[in-house]
Parts: structure tokens; C-alpha cells; sequence
DNA sequence: CGGCAATTTGAAGGCAGTCAATTAAAGTGG
DNA sequence: CCACTTTAATTGACTGCCTTCAAATTGCCG
């Protein structure tokens, strides 16, 4: 993600508009693991930073099942698509998250271009991403871990080791798969030799370009 | 779609906004179907606004797969996502495109908040569709074309009457099925009596209600 | 160390894909 | 307007990937 998408992207030079977004804020609020932040179907009256640990948005189904929109790591904004909520926001570990009130920020924006700007970067980035995935779910299962382990390594910042913060249940709810595929596809990278598994939720990346290839 | 997200937002109230804008128009230019209007791999110049015909945004696997992430109809701006073009852009049906310069646009956004607030929610309203269409795509094949019916009569305007547009191979690639079982979801609809065909693009909903049920 | 939750593994079944052939529709030229 | 060609869509038989259901194993936390 670009530095200007940062939440620190108002800085020291601007002690004007740097008060006005502070005083929308509320938090940081901490939620454990699987509490609900926003309900589906609530108003969408904040929209909201994570400051840490990792928060998805899912969408219920009346079947009982559920889809992962997405996971949000320290530093990404969550909820702005749904100005009507139409996910849930809820903390896939323990979380630290800032609340930022959607009516402030909109009016701040009507007349702060800086602040439209950054908010379309944002979105837009956000359509990139929401894109990408839906893509991606037209995919074989081996083709959906590999690149979801491939971002998620990126996005943690360590190169070829990845702390899968989730649990398996979240990453497959995310990837339209079953717990049971997910976990004989990574069983089954783990014999090719292209990951190797410290723990069950440390992994570490062995053959990254013969990983690559197989997306394509 | 909310009226403001429609072209027609920056009225004649403003002539000189509305002079700068018209500055960065270029056509509309005609295509005619499977025509390419921008490639995979370009330099985003430009996006689109379609006046008429259907326009689909396309990822080409290297397989020789292809996924339709959308399609747009007239009114809609197309190319917004893609700043480094990660999808070509194609008539699905002759279509006339108007082409508009994306760095002018920007630039003019940089110093006016209605611009940015406007293109802020036509992002936003992106988002929110690729991510309902990211959901769509974990979900069976009935679901997936119900869906896909359904909403392609609201935004076609004609109430329980559909005439395709785009072809059978398009919806497929979109749905992320191939044609084979798409034909045969179709046809499975017509003999429950949910749909009626007048003919192979034109369709009518005998029963909406129980359509919806199926897509819960 | 015990108990619960999370993950893995196995066996069987179903939904959608593949391959192939037929039918329907649309375009072309006489 | 009709014969012909080409493209698009349908249908059938079979395969395979992923799911489902069930049981065993691992890991975590008190």
C-alpha cells in the first residue's frame, strides 16, 4: 500500500485540519478475538482504522455460512464501502481499532480536497483490491492459497515467512473454500517441497517462483 | 444507481467547471463489438464513459481463460479501478465510448471538492459492487445466474423482462462457469417455471419471489 | 495433565467441468 | 428471399475437483 494511504498521512504541517480529524475520532477501542465491531445491517455512522491486530468484514448467508470480504491489518481503513453496512466488522484476533465518524470525515471532505483526495485513494485502492479477489475466486483451490499466502506475506512484510494471524476457518471462509480443502492444499504444498511449516500457523516460503508459476 | 453518479452531474450552473471538463473529452469514438479500447498492460490515459452498447472489463489468464469482472452500460464510467490498467477494456457489444483524460481529471479534482467528492462516489459505488460480485462468485451456479438476471433487469430498467445484451460466453466468463453449465441453469429455470424464454436472448421472470429465495 | 478447540486425514458423493455432437441463430452472397 | 456458411447455444455422457460427513490427531490454555 502506497505511504499516502497511511493513516499518517496529515502531518505536523496542518495543526488545523490535523484537530478537526482528531476531534471525529473515538478510541482506540480494544475487541477480542470474534467480537463484533459493526453489524450488518447497523447504520454506517464510523467508519474505522485498525491500529492492531486483524479485523475481517464477512457477510452472513441464511444458510448458515459465511464469506470473508476481507482481512484488515494495522494501518488499513475498514467499512468504507458499506455506507449502509452491508458486512459485519468483526476482529479476527485481538484488535486495537480507532473509530472515525463517516458524517465528519464527509464534511471535512466536501470542502478539504486534500481530504477527498486521500479518501479516493483509498477507495480506489480498496476497488483494486475487491477486484484482484473476485478474480481470484473464479480460481482452482490451489491457486487461491498460494496467492492468498503469497499477499498475505507481502502485506506482513517478512519475506518468505509467514505468522498466519487467522485461523483457518477465517482464511478459508475468505477463499470460498472448506477448512478441509484448505488444509489438504496446504498439506499437499508442503509435499512439493514450495512451503514448509514450522507450526501450523508458521509457514515459511521455500520455492517462490515454482509457487508463482502455479497461479498463472 | 444514485443521479449523481450519472454524467449529467455538473450542470449549467457552473460554465467555466463545465468548460474544463469538456476540455478533457475526447469523442465518443464508436467500437464495434469484441473491439479493444484499452489494453491490458497500458498506460491508463484515460477512462471511459459509456454512451451506448455494453462494455466488459477483462483479466486474460494465461491459459487462455479469461474472467469478466464487469460489465458497464450507458452512464457508467469505466477504467477507474485499473490506474495501471491491470484489466483491458472491450465492446461487448458496438458501443460508443467517450474517452476522458484521467491526469486532467485528477488535476482539476486537486482543487475542486465537488469533483473529488463526485469521483469519490463513483468509487465508492464500485466498490460496492465488486465486493457483492466477489461474494456472488463463492456461491453455487443457480445463485450466481439468478443473481446475475436479476440484476441485470434493474439496471436494464425493464421489470420482469430481460433482453440479453452480451452473449452467452460473456456471462459465463463473468460468472466465472462455463457456457455449458450456464446453458443448462437456464434451462433448468425455464422448466421450474421461474423464467420463460421468448427467445435465446429474451427473457421474462414468471416468478421473482421464488427467484429470490433461491439466492438466500 | 486434562479438556476443549482447531486442524488433519479418510472415504464417499455431488456439482460443475470437459469433451463431443446436435441444433439454432445470425450473417453472406447469389 | 433463399441456400450456404459461420457463429452461438444446447444437450448428453463422463470425469474430476471440491464438499460433506466422520473420526483421529494436534495444539493450546487453564
Amino acid at each position: 500500500m502506497p505511504k499516502v494511504l497511511k493513516a499518517s498521512a496529515f502531518g505536523q504541517d496542518e495543526p488545523t485540519l490535523k484537530q478537526a480529524l482528531a476531534a471525529l475520532q473515538r478510541g482506540p477501542i480494544r475487541f477480542r478475538r470474534n467480537n463484533v465491531i459493526a453489524c450488518e445491517g447497523d447504520d454506517a455512522d464510523y467508519i474505522f482504522l485498525v491500529v492492531s491486530g486483524v479485523v475481517r468484514s464477512c457477510k452472513a448467508f441464511k444458510n448458515g455460512g459465511r464469506s470473508v470480504v476481507a482481512f484488515y491489518l494495522p494501518g488499513d481503513l475498514v467499512g468504507w464501502a458499506d455506507q449502509k453496512c452491508t458486512l459485519s466488522i468483526e476482529a479476527a484476533t485481538d484488535a486495537m481499532v480507532l473509530f472515525i465518524k463517516r458524517a465528519g470525515l464527509m464534511s471535512i471532505a466536501a470542502h478539504e480536497t486534500r481530504v477527498a483526495n486521500f479518501l479516493l485513494a483509498i477507495a480506489t485502492n480498496e476497488l483494486q483490491r475487491a477486484q484482484d479477489y473476485a478474480v481470484l475466486m473464479t480460481r482452482s483451490a490451489k491457486c487461491r492459497v498460494i496467492t492468498f499466502l503469497t499477499d498475505l506475506s507481502k502485506r506482513l512484510g517478512k519475506k518468505n515467512y509467514i505468522e498466519l494471524p487467522m485461523s483457518h476457518q477465517d482464511i478459508a471462509d475468505h477463499l470460498g473454500l472448506t477448512i478441509e480443502t484448505l488444509s489438504r492444499t496446504i498439506t499437499q504444498l508442503q509435499r512439493s517441497e514450495l512451503i514448509a511449516r514450522a507450526s501450523l500457523r508458521k509457514l515459511t516460503v521455500r520455492n517462490a517462483l515454482a509457487l508463482s508459476q502455479l497461479t498463472k
